[in-house]
DNA sequence: ATGAAATGGGTCATATTTTATCCGTAAAGT
DNA sequence: ACTTTACGGATAAAATATGACCCATTTCAT
């Protein structure tokens, strides 16, 4: 019903910074391009407006509207640097706590290899 | 006022399958922290659902969804190994472009620094 | 095998984003 | 200096995301 908790609102600190900075980033990017706001947004088929929400560090715009923006910056292979499950240390390491002591042999009908 | 050109829609198939591999990545990243949806959702301050949606890779989710899980499962620094203007090739070059062939001395009066 | 728990999916109400447009200001190029 | 233009801010309307609650199904541990 009513919505309470948006991350927008409830959002840690940390991570707003990190949003902000991306943003920033992004400005820097189209500058260096020589790109107006206008030119950029319609290339990423959004408005002006929206673009800048992005560079602004708006929380709120949507996943699409940034990946869009590196996209058109050619910056989208970037975006598969992100959780990549073979450089999860932290992953990695609970995966492997989960394994058991020892490891039982299976009841003999069911060998899949 | 009609909103034709949303970004779900015309969005460029690579990119729509970037954000799909990140949903899964933030699932596997998930399962292997041993939490549950409703577990982890909780902790970034949304439902379920739209920890469903990230996951299955909606474009429309917020970014702000999109990091809170990055900061639940200990990998917000990834966050910022994208655009780094220092590692930005393309931009690099624009800008090196942009240099005039031969500098001119400032008029004298202006010198800053 | 069995039962509890996790996940998937639908609907409705509401908050928020996004667009479109106008105008003022600041900045850049000539 | 001047003129063009990029940028920033407010508004209203439309589209969409999100939350809350429902139940069905699958998966997991015992």
């Amino acid at each position: 019903m009513s919505r309470k908790n948006l991350s927008q609102q409830s959002l840690p600190p940390s991570i707003l910074h990190s949003i902000v900075q991306l943003g920033e980033r992004v400005r820097i990017a189209r500058k260096r391009r020589a790109m107006t706001m206008e030119d950029m947004a319609s290339r990423m088929f959004v408005t002006r407006k929206t673009l800048a929400r992005l560079e602004k560090g708006d929380p709120g715009v949507s996943f699409a509207v940034f990946a869009s923006a590196l996209w058109v910056l050619g910056l989208e292979k970037d975006l598969l640097s992100i959780a990549a499950p073979e450089q999860d240390k932290i992953g990695i390491f609970q995966e492997r706590k989960r394994l058991p002591e020892r490891v039982r042999r299976p009841r003999s009908d069911d060998l899949d290899f």
